[in-house]
DNA sequence: CAGTATCCAGACCGATACTG
DNA sequence: CAGTATCGGTCTGGATACTG
């Protein structure tokens, strides 16, 4: 899982996205320049496969769609960033 | 950095092997089905590059050469464990 | 606006062969 | 035995177009 998860590169930033409270897909593209469409549905879609993430629809129209971490989701991100700071205390310390 | 360890589905087996005393690149290849030198190599190089292993080379002949986690390696895998068993906990229980 | 299907290019994996 | 180079197949990501 952690492989499917991190074989690709946005899903870092997908979570990022979604801690930092950008959690609607339109909101995603337009804030990581390269991220399209599809990749992120396909995270998206994998990610709430996985239950770190939950997706909320709302029916209404325009349609409103929105992504929040689980409670696993939470605890799962929480152990990324230790390494990320981690990583950052070798290489910048 | 996580995204170029975690890229490759090998990564984690390789981290696990080194672990449990399999420090040698051709135990390594023995031991995992499907692994060849060749991206055992890739994957070790950078591994070593990223400081998560050390690499021992010892001037005998047969050559021989072992890996080893550095303390950076043990905190990492210490924190891909945690993961792990939060996995786990979540689809197991 | 969210999500899906299709098409294409590029990256990666895996096998083989070779050097030290 | 360790490590590198090369080549080919496959799989994935990225762009586009379309549906609900």
């Amino acid at each position: 899982m952690l492989e499917d998860v991190l074989g690709c590169k946005w899903s870092l930033h997908v979570l990022q996205l979604v801690r930092s409270g950008i959690c609607r897909p339109g909101a995603m593209e337009r804030a990581v320049p390269g991220l399209t469409a599809k990749v992120l549905n396909e995270r998206l879609v994998k990610l709430v496969r996985f239950g770190v993430l939950d997706k909320a629809v709302f029916a209404e129209v325009p349609p409103r769609v929105e992504y929040r971490l689980t409670a696993f989701g939470e605890s799962f991100v929480g152990l990324l960033d230790q390494i990320a700071a981690l990583e950052s205390q070798r290489s910048g310390a």
